[in-house]
RNA sequence: GGUCACGUAGCUCAGUCGGAUAGAGCAAUUGUCUUCUAAGCAGUUGGUCGCAGGUUCGAAUCCUGCCGUGAUCACCA
């Protein structure tokens, strides 16, 4: 379907080409601010230079040339200098009647070619935070974006299931558990093998200070620490594949794989595919290989294998040890190639906090100096970092704001909010808590995805999330009266359905419905679902603005019923769509 | 120190290719429910768009410098 501005922009060429004899000029052609009235306005202070002539003469000739050869312009007016177009009214009939055409909502994308998006690289040491929230929300909410424009998108995840920090709470847990399950403390694995993770730090600490205190140095004290030598012990004999390791390695992991998967359901997040670390950790070395043939590495004196990057403003870059083993970077140049390999995908997305901008600035570079043809439709999705009143979360200290533990508390505040305004006295025992969870999760990521991903998020669980104003609820309770006025109205309504008189509050709905085609479009491009949010509020703004002073289902004009409900229920559709977008529920009542 | 990002109302944030009087929400406050759901709507209060230059018909937006905040510059991940 083709946006108005699209219909208008072939008549407003013509005319500047008609009216100067210039071509080759871009015309600065936009929608009308909504404070002004009109449709699509053309701004004419670029093309002073051209007709050479005052504004107003320029809007005139432009306007009225317009206007006679558009049939949908119905009268046009200057404002200092812009020249802003209204549309008739018949022109409005059918711009409703097209947008509820099923090629309104399903558009598709240019680009052709199956997505890759990875989101989410959990760490099994601990359980999931606000901050892998933001993660699992963004790359979710992107995917989901793309999807809707017909591309292929796979998800992907990859769990970073081994290294010392797994030592740490399978060393705790075999010190100080007694052989404790999730079964046996009805504690979630997940927070389970946390609880363990924490403990090791707690006895860690305390040696350090008893070493401390009998006169090593601090740097001393951490390595001698009989913690810490543990720790190394352990990883050895998982390096070396000792079975009692392994088995309570594999153990203490799926303890966390099912308590990571109860939230991924409860935050209504999936993936089509996991990669997990311990797998694919030796990938890269294959790649050094072949770098090293191509002479894009090189080797130093002590063996290990590095790459120059100086002449891209880099410093050089360790990629093997001198013993042989990888670092963070080979294993992720092993897991790139693997992908494409594996899929046949044509770009790949990563959605990691900013802290690691430098390493995929250094990734990608490395695979194109490799010759990946691919590898200039790498990109990462940067995300600024969640932070509390008190500053950052760390695990470690226990300042974290816990995903399980946020969202329960999300679903408490919805319902006390839901209660104390007292509507749903009709509704079952379960529909009130399936409703309760619906509004908090809605106002907890409608919360976190408006703002820019890379900005950073300052979050005070104390003020928590709000429910009125810019918030989830909010597009939730426009919904809620959409489809409340569905339902009393009568079926018949839409038999009347013909040209009408229109209001403003009926243009200026249609004029923000029609945009949202290049709404989604521009959010996915741009890799921020935060526009997404800005344009379902506009929408649903304008749409209670329109409610507040229209009486949609008593108009005295049947045909005005019949238009105003059904642009209502355009409305509806639309913000349900978008929302879905953002992994936000609607619920039809509330 | 180098590189990158950010700095807009008391607070949290919009403001995309430079365009009209810089917008929302929260908080404070005033109206508004016998009328389609008041989680709404309307109003009041609140701004040196970090600072200083430059580009231009026009700058919150682009350029330069400075100040502030953060991230990063690991044989950690």
């Amino acid at each position: 379907m083709k946006t108005t501005l699209e219909r208008l922009k072939p008549f407003l060429y013509e005319a500047v080409q008609h009216l100067s004899s210039v071509s080759l000029v871009k015309l600065d052609i936009r929608p009308t601010r909504k404070e002004f009235s009109g449709h699509i306005t053309l701004v004419l202070f670029p093309l002073l230079k051209i007709f050479k002539k005052p504004l107003e003469h320029i809007g005139r000739e432009i306007g009225s040339y317009v206007k006679e050869h558009a049939p949908m312009v119905r009268s046009f007016h200057l404002v200092k200098g812009f020249l802003n177009f209204e549309c008739t009214d018949d022109y409005y009939f059918r711009l409703l009647q097209d947008l509820c055409e099923d090629d309104f909502f399903f558009q598709k994308s240019s680009l052709k070619g199956t997505l890759m998006i990875e989101y989410s690289s959990p760490n099994t040491n601990k359980p999931l935070h606000l901050g892998h929230i933001r993660n699992h929300l963004l790359g979710h909410s992107i995917a989901e974006l793309f999807k809707s424009m017909g591309r292929k998108v796979i998800k992907t995840q990859i769990i970073n299931d081994r290294g010392i920090h797994i030592c740490k709470s399978m060393l705790a847990w075999k010190k100080f558990s007694g052989g404790e399950t999730p079964e046996s403390s009805n504690l979630k694995g997940d927070h389970l093998v946390g609880k363990y993770y924490v403990a090791f730090e707690k006895a860690y600490r305390k040696e350090i200070a008893d070493l401390c205190a009998q006169g090593y140095k601090r740097v001393r004290a951490e390595e001698k620490a009989p913690m810490m030598q543990e720790v190394h012990k352990l990883l050895r004999l998982w390096e070396r594949g000792d079975a009692e390791t392994i088995a309570l390695w594999r153990r203490m992991n799926s303890w966390v794989y099912q308590g990571f998967e109860q939230t991924y359901q409860r935050l209504g997040i999936d993936f089509d595919d996991t990669q997990y670390e311990s797998n694919t950790y030796l990938l890269g070395k294959r790649i050094i290989e072949e770098g090293l043939k191509k002479k894009v590495f090189f080797h130093k004196e002590d063996g290990s294998v590095w790459v120059d990057l100086t002449a891209e403003g880099f410093d050089e870059k360790l990629l093997l040890r001198k013993d042989g083993t990888s670092v963070y970077i080979t294993q992720d140049l092993g897991t790139a190639v693997e992908r494409f390999e594996k899929y046949p995908i044509e770009a790949l997305i990563y959605t990691v906090g900013e802290e690691q901008e430098y390493h995929f600035q250094v990734l990608f570079l490395i695979l194109k100096r490799m010759g990946y043809p691919w590898a200039d439709r790498l990109f990462h999705l940067s995300y600024g970092m969640v932070e509390l009143p008190s500053g950052k979360m760390k695990s470690r200290e226990g300042t974290v704001v816990d995903a399980d533990d946020l969202m329960i508390q999300m679903h408490q505040v919805a319902k006390s909010f839901t209660q104390d305004l007292g509507k749903l006295k009709d509704s079952a025992p379960e529909e009130k808590e399936s409703l309760y969870e619906t509004i908090g999760l809605g106002a907890l990521k409608y919360h976190i995805l408006k703002v820019d991903p890379k900005k950073r998020i300052l979050f005070d669980p104390k003020a928590s999330v709000d429910f009125k104003g810019n918030t989830g609820p909010y597009i939730q309770y426009t919904y809620a009266r959409i489809r409340s006025l569905e339902s009393k109205a009568c079926g018949n309504a839409y038999e009347n359905l013909s040209v009408c008189l229109l209001g403003e509050y009926e243009k200026s709905l249609l004029k923000i419905l029609e945009q949202y085609p290049d709404s989604i479009n521009f959010s996915a491009k741009n890799l921020n679902p935060s526009l997404v949010v800005n344009y379902v509020y506009e929408l649903a703004k304008s749409f209670n603005d329109f409610y507040q002073n229209v009486n949609i289902l008593k108009a005295h004009d049947p045909s005005k019923a019949a238009f105003c409900l059904k642009l209502a229920l355009t409305c509806g559709k639309v913000l349900k769509i978008a929302m879905k977008f953002l992994g936000i529920n609607m619920p039809d009542n509330m």
